[in-house]
DNA sequence: TCCTATATTGGACTATGTCCAAGTCAAGAC
DNA sequence: GTCTTGACTTGGACATAGTCCAATATAGGA
């Protein structure tokens, strides 16, 4: 994530200690934090950040495209520090969690013209859904 | 959508006046009315009808199969009472407009065995994005 | 070191959705 | 037609997620 920082700084950022740390917890593989959770776990390293500095910041990173919004439930929303890497999302019906998936066909192309209705079309998001080997286990426990 | 009130009758719902008027808004083609919309739009019918009945409704709408909740930009749940006709959903970027549309691919072909993770998937929602014709020209003429 | 534009803060405020106890009523029984 | 009863509706309190703002603090250049 210093890449991060450092893009960041290039783009004219001031690099205070609460854009740091939330670079810091958006470090990593399948992260997909909602603001409330990065809150809390920027709060461990720095404990007077405020929610109004981590909602300012994440907007700030997903205006410059350094970190995907990700709504899927109607819940709070997710960010997703893979921007730079195109994937959709598998999502575990029963517990939530949720990974990054690279798929092999192009969703744009499944959509013929006639079902475009004047859109220019930019854009496909595709969300997975089903349950995770946990989840399957403790449900094969439970229900038979 | 007298149809969806029989089936409803047949499943021992009892048919009150809110949910006529809730099944009335519901009825047509594209769609996608928030729960406030909803209330809104039976209260013109129905002035009494309280919030907590609609979102009652709903949800037991949608637990039967009926309506699909659709979920895209982290603000409000849309509603969308064409449930028996599998289909994605085409939003314009602009100004929010959603269709729903037909694909010709089937999105789980495109995920790799490998990029499943043990998960059982199945299913996958695909949304597109774009701009509107109203929202194109409006930009052509505002932006140049 | 000083200056100033930018960032942070806490708290009030909005939007969306959930829950509950009390009152109401649809529809079957007679 | 009227009675009965359990399902339905209601208003309002509550919960959660997110936004906004005026006052304060500070990063980084001069």
């Amino acid at each position: 994530m210093s890449d991060l920082l450092q893009r960041l700084r290039d783009r004219g950022w001031r690099l205070t200690a609460q854009r740091r740390v939330i670079a810091e917890v958006l470090d990593g593989e399948h992260v997909h934090f909602t603001a409330d959770e990065v809150h809390a776990l920027a709060a461990e390293r720095l404990p007077e950040i405020s929610r109004a500095s981590v909602y300012n910041t994440l907007g700030e990173l997903v205006a410059l495209g350094e970190v995907l919004e990700v709504t899927t439930d109607g819940r709070a929303k997710r960010y997703d520090p893979n921007a730079h890497h195109p994937h959709q999302h598998l999502i575990c019906s029963g517990c939530g969690t949720m990974r990054d998936v690279r798929i092999t066909a192009d969703p744009l192309a499944a959509l013929p013209a006639g079902e475009r209705f004047g859109f220019a079309v930019s854009e496909a998001h595709v969300t997975y859904y089903g349950r995770c080997p946990d989840c399957a286990a403790a449900t094969a426990v439970a229900g038979g």
